[in-house]
DNA sequence: AATCTTTGTTGTCTATAAGGCACTAATGGT
DNA sequence: ACCATTAGTGCCTTATAGACAACAAAGATT
């Protein structure tokens, strides 16, 4: 038995005081209403209505439970409102996990914004440059540099994460600046660690890939560091442009310009992505983040980084 | 959709934090509570678990629809069970209409030892002398004189009602005492008064119904107002013997042995019926008064007044 | 790292329950 | 006393939930 429909049948014919008005409101046969109450009042085992032909009206137990059960139905209504509303509205917590660098330089910069845009909106921002499994964990929002889509992730490019490489003008000045990606091997390599591991020099000769890596002077995942032995002129570091940018500007660095043009990775898509859960878990809370970022970085992409 | 069943369904799933172990106890395939789950959430419009095949965890919207839901399916636990125990236990408001005569002389103080049995039953008895509707009315119990059963109420005999004349033993010595029912014409009458009217002196002589009624020195509808003018000696009063029979025994009036009897009606089912709404209004509380009533009537009839 | 087991989901069929409709009975008003 | 309205009931149709099997994916195990 539908007891919540008998409920609400039961509620509506003691609201109008007849069944074939209730009926009307539900648009179903009066004789509908009058099974699914008998139902109810079987499964209670009490008679809650005294029907006549004329009139109805409740018996003692019928009124107490009438009282108890239309507060229930109210509290009911309510609550499916309030989803809804959390539906329409962008509010509650917001997960964000991004990668350390893209977290530290662009993400905080912009979500400070995001906030102000969105006061309803909690943020919570991890970053790390764990893989994120982002199916299991309590993120909302992952960004993450990498190749292509995932699973059931919809994936969209923020931006391109190519690698170049750096070195300051001072190390090019007393070990020469190379120009053929196969004079890398004699210099002095600064590596960036992703958790797969050091990130490799390579570059594709003829459609052969091959490792120019030079030797290595400093193995880190912290970029910053990195950055700063290669001001210091202690080697050559591949670094995304937008990490370099700021540096090559100010004239700290320079970036080299190869022949063969070195890489990180075969794959052409590599980039940084923000991914999020499929469709359906499309809360206004994430829409309205994804479509800001989506939207700013692009913008900062075109104003001041590229 | 039944929705009840998806929100206990989603409810489950939620505390055991599995689809499977959830229902297994509903004993159901869990594909069910899956399907029934998901349409609650399109219902809904949102996502309320994050499933994976090990872990079952709630999302935002899903955490707060959880705790309101579950404090709304316990209150309707709470409400059908009380409805239930109500059904139980004889307790809650019993109305009662009575005839006043009844009413004042047996009723209420019968009444008096039934709230010592049962005093979670609050007692509201009016004393009428109107026809009870009981099935428009508030009345869980009627008692009225009549003669047969009416069309969906039940009716118990509570005793016999057959009107007897009498007068006082002052009243005989100054006008004598009749023999036969056609000497009451040369008599004083007085008379009570039922809603329907004054109730004639009827006897019926080989078959034919002959009014063989006194003149009137009085009418009333109040017995006792009557009564007091019977032991007065100012006429012959036709009342039910269990009015008059305190007042036989003490003395104070005679009863006459007429030959054709005397009645005020035709119809000889006349009776004081116990009267209560159809099987289905079986509540504790009516069954337990009716119960009483029929066995404490019966046996004062046969104690002190039969 | 590969395999295995558990678990949630999906497709298809069946059983059950609610709706629709015509009719009856009874109540309250005219 | 009659009439109209209204609740209840039988019978049929339609919609919805359950059963069973197969599938897919995520963790755990070795």
């Amino acid at each position: 038995m539908d007891q919540l429909r008998a409920l609400r049948y039961f509620v509506k014919v003691v609201e109008t005081g007849s069944f074939t008005k209730a009926a009307a409101i539900f648009s179903v046969p009066p004789s509908s209403l009058s099974r699914r109450v008998a139902d109810l009042e079987n499964s209670l085992g009490a008679t809650l209505l005294k029907r006549s032909t004329r009139v109805v009206n409740l018996t003692e137990v019928g009124e107490s439970y009438y009282k108890q059960v239309s507060a229930i139905l109210e509290q009911l209504e309510h609550t499916d409102e309030a989803v809804r509303s959390y539906q329409a509205n962008p509010m509650g917590l917001l997960r964000i996990s991004s990668m350390v660098g893209f977290g530290e330089r662009i993400l905080l910069p912009l979500m400070d914004e995001f906030s102000e845009l969105y006061p309803q909106i909690t943020l919570d921002i991890s970053l790390s440059d764990e893989l994120s499994t982002l199916s299991r964990d309590q993120v909302d929002i992952a960004i993450r540099g990498g190749y292509a889509p995932d699973e059931r992730v919809y994936a969209i490019k923020l931006m391109d994460n190519r690698f170049v490489p750096v070195a300051s003008p001072d190390y090019l000045a007393r070990n020469g600046t190379p120009i053929s990606a196969l004079e890398l091997k004699s210099h002095r390599g600064l590596y960036f660690k992703a958790p797969a591991g050091r990130m490799p020099w390579i570059t594709e000769i003829n459609g052969q890939w091959q490792d120019v890596s030079a030797a290595a002077v400093s193995i880190s995942n912290n970029g910053r560091w990195l950055m700063d032995k290669a001001i210091a002129g202690q080697g050559i570091l591949m670094m995304p442009r937008w990490v370099t940018q700021p540096f090559v500007l100010s004239g700290e660095l320079v970036e080299l310009a190869l022949d063969p043009e070195v890489s990180i990775t075969e794959n052409p898509n590599f980039a940084i992505y923000l991914l999020y859960q499929k469709l359906r878990y499309q809360v206004p809370k994430v829409k309205a983040a994804v479509d800001f970022l989506v939207a700013r970085v692009r913008a900062s992409e075109h104003s001041g980084m590229d």
